[in-house]
DNA sequence: TTATGGATTAGCT
DNA sequence: GCTAATCCATAAA
């Protein structure tokens, strides 16, 4: 666990998401607060391709709330979502291109004392309550639009960006996307093959 | 200015 | 397994 972290550079976000999302798994979500860091590996995604995509946010054209995956490849966009919950994207593709990827899951790391502060659940429930979900994700990483949105996660020097640790990469499994009403059937949904930390009912409960 | 609906979660049966 | 809660960004007027 001594494995030196190494932000994943803009080149890497402009693929297409196909590409990036199974990718990103393995990487390492990492949230700097003040003198805690937070770490997690990321086991699930969704990739949102924007053209030919109903589901995406940005099939409606540009606009100024999803402005950001719009923009240059590797920028955080954050959205609020059913009045209580926040999800993270990063962008993907060059400027003019509105695609991008959700991260629906990671698997803690470090400062898990704090998530379960952020998330208000006592230190010692179950593991996977933690950030298994985009909205639980959010909440334990202390991620909101108003801090959040436009940020550069490619920026090892910003209070969050993703990285890599070098370890292998993990054996990938794709399914459908979740919660969606459009475009259901498009398999669009990578994760981390058994892995105990991605989100859906079969895992919890 | 107002109405509508959603890339979810928690809680109860 | 099922449903209510909850509020912001859109689109329409």
């Amino acid at each position: 666990m001594k494995s030196r972290l190494r932000a994943l550079p803009r080149s890497y976000y402009n693929r297409d998401t196909r590409l990036v999302a199974p990718d990103l798994l393995g990487k390492i979500l990492v949230r700097r607060q003040g003198r805690k860091l937070l770490t997690g590996r990321i086991v699930e995604v969704e990739a949102y391709p924007g053209a030919a995509d109903p589901a995406s946010h940005t099939f409606i054209g540009r606009t100024p709330r999803n402005a950001v995956l719009f923009g240059p490849p590797g920028y955080a966009y954050v959205y609020f979502i059913y009045g209580n919950h926040f999800c993270l994207n990063v962008s993907c593709l060059p400027d003019g291109v509105g695609s991008g990827i959700l991260f629906r899951a990671v698997e803690p790391i470090k400062g898990n004392e704090e998530m379960f502060k952020q998330r208000g659940i006592a230190s010692g429930s179950d593991m996977r309550r933690l950030t298994s979900g985009p909205g639980r994700m959010a909440a334990a990483f202390g991620i909101t639009r108003k801090r959040d949105n436009g940020k550069d996660l490619t920026n090892p020097r910003s209070d969050l960006y993703i990285a890599d640790d070098g370890s292998e990469p993990p054996r990938v499994v794709i399914t459908k996307r979740i919660g969606l009403k459009k475009a259901v059937e498009m398999p669009l949904r990578f994760v981390v093959e058994g892995n105990r930390f991605v989100s859906g009912s079969k895992n919890l409960r």
